[in-house]
RNA sequence: GGGUCCGUAGGGUAGCUUGGUCGAUCCUUUGGGCUUUGGGAGCCUGAGACUCCGGUUCAAAUCCGGGCGGACCCA
């Protein structure tokens, strides 16, 4: 892929997933190919969170008396807040805000909901659309101003560790979900400049483009007892003390989407996980003139038997020559095309192509056995898919000793590269400065030597690279 | 915040320097018809654009000013 720019771009209105030509800047509109894989994305996601979570929904006004409540917060957000200043004609008293997050949504809600120890912990989600009026270059999907798809997860518990606990299980729902849908990502704490406005610490999923700049796609906040104390969320213990709470939150975004679309796409299009694809298999009959009969019958027949085995299947039986068929629906990302000529028929046989590695396979026709096939064939490629992207990731990935070895392989390989800092905020803002690079954060390590910058002792293995 | 560049059908473009030949080029897209179907077929016939406002001029897609919109670079 030469402009991973340029193709990103192109393959939204290619594969009809977006168009990023509504009228308004960092807004655009879900196709309805788009808007499935979106569907199923967020099912999967949603399934894993209703084990321990319930869903809920606030509104997206946000009085700015509450946003403006805790300090450090609001300063991360408000000059990207969009303003609600009027109903009608007439100014309003307050201004209201559209959310650009939900904590001071919720959270003068939940100083309502907790009294007691009883009450918690307290495990909601919700997913909603957030607002952010970004002065950067805008990029569907990836730097938006109205993201449509925010997963947003809050908790409220009554001790440190169980908040602490919750960090991990919020860390490991995303690994699950990003293991279903084949995106690779690394892991890291956050530095503290970085760091979610008002929270303890920030850890964030980070995923490797084609490009080699990294794009985050999901984070998770330890919010400690800051939230607690503005909002005043407090419950009564066993001994009858009151007790700030403590809290975290997760959330996930577009860029999820923006993430499978890059990390599995080739020249040719999208290739999609089949637990996301609109369509699972596409069948293309081979329609020759006094045989169509022979031909539909069969397709239909095996359209059926895939339909009802709960297969997501379509059969494309329009007046076009084949080959363009095929370059559309590949460039669309259906994992599985069957194709059926006459020829299939009277040897008993169909042939299957597969979008991951394109291998194309006769193979003998079994009705009992068709789905278990298909089934099987499916399985596989959204295995290998998952394959392919973390292997882009570890080979992206380099483990550096000296500042020069930094600036050359940020400019000629790109990628992520882990090395040993010293974990001082100074030193990093200079680095980040000085290479031109971000600072995604630090990852638990045993780590001898010294600063890859300045030379004092190194307490971390710390993971740089460019980003979106 | 400062700077550079750019706005021609749904998408991509030619024309602009040197105003007139523009009734605006080509590719793609798209309606209808014929024909055809094992990797983007062909033919016939339709559809579709000069960002907006003002100025200069006999004459503006083309020159000038401004608005709106977009891209990129720097802080």
């Amino acid at each position: 892929m030469k402009n991973f720019s340029e193709w990103f771009h192109n393959i939204l209105e290619e594969a009809e997933l977006m168009d990023a030509r509504y009228p308004v800047k960092g807004m655009s509109v879900w196709l309805p190919r788009g808007f499935k894989i979106r569907k199923y994305s967020l099912e999967l996601l949603e399934k894993l969170l209703d084990e321990e979570h319930e869903q809920t929904l606030f509104p997206m006004l946000i009085p700015e008396s509450e946003l403006a409540k805790e300090a450090i917060h609001v300063k991360g957000f408000e000059e990207e807040v969009y303003w609600v200043t009027k109903g009608g004609l007439r100014d309003l008293n307050e201004k209201l805000a559209l959310r650009p997050t939900s904590e001071t949504a919720m959270y003068p809600m939940f100083s309502l909901w907790v009294r007691s120890h009883m009450d918690l912990p307290i495990k909601v989600y919700q997913t909603v659309n957030t607002f952010r009026y970004e002065t950067k270059h805008t990029r569907p999907l990836i730097r938006v101003r109205e993201i449509t798809t925010f997963n947003e997860s809050h908790t409220v518990h009554a001790t440190e560790e169980e908040a602490e606990e919750q960090v991990q299980t919020g860390i490991k729902i995303y690994k699950e979900f990003f293991d279903a849908l084949g995106i690779s990502y690394s892991i890291c704490k956050r530095p503290a400049w970085d760091k979610f406005p008002g929270s303890k610490y920030t850890m964030a999923f980070d995923t490797i483009m084609p490009d080699g700049k990294t794009l985050q796609i999901g984070t998770v906040h330890n919010l400690g007892t800051t939230f607690a104390k503005t909002f005043d969320i407090q419950f009564e213990n066993d001994e009858g003390e009151h007790e700030y709470v403590h809290q975290t939150c997760y959330g996930l975004s577009d860029r999820v989407i923006a993430s499978l679309i890059a990390a599995h796409g080739d020249e040719k299009g999208l290739k999609l996980p089949p637990v996301v694809a609109p369509e699972q298999v596409v069948i293309v009959p081979i329609i020759f003139k006094e045989k169509e009969d022979i031909v539909l019958n069969f397709t239909d027949n095996l359209e059926k038997l895939l339909k009802d085995s709960g297969i997501r299947v379509i059969q494309d039986k329009r007046d076009m020559r084949p080959g363009k068929k095929y370059y559309e629906w590949e460039q669309r990302g259906v994992p599985l095309r069957i194709e059926v000529g006459p020829r299939d028929i009277e040897n008993d046989s169909i042939v299957t192509i597969r979008r991951d590695n394109g291998n194309k396979e006769f193979i003998d026709y079994n009705e009992n056995t068709i789905v278990d096939t298909v089934n099987e064939i499916l399985d596989d490629i959204t295995k290998e898919l998952k394959a392919a992207s973390n292997k882009f990731q570890e080979e992206k990935t380099f483990f550096v000793e000296t500042p020069q070895q930094i600036k050359k392989t940020i400019n000629k390989k790109g990628g992520i590269i882990t090395c040993n800092w010293c974990g001082n905020t100074d030193c990093g803002k200079d680095m980040e400065e000085q290479y031109d690079i971000d600072i995604l954060g630090t990852q638990e390590a045993q780590v001898d030597g010294i600063c890859v910058h300045c030379g004092e002792t190194a307490h971390h293995k710390v993971l740089i690279s460019k980003t979106y």
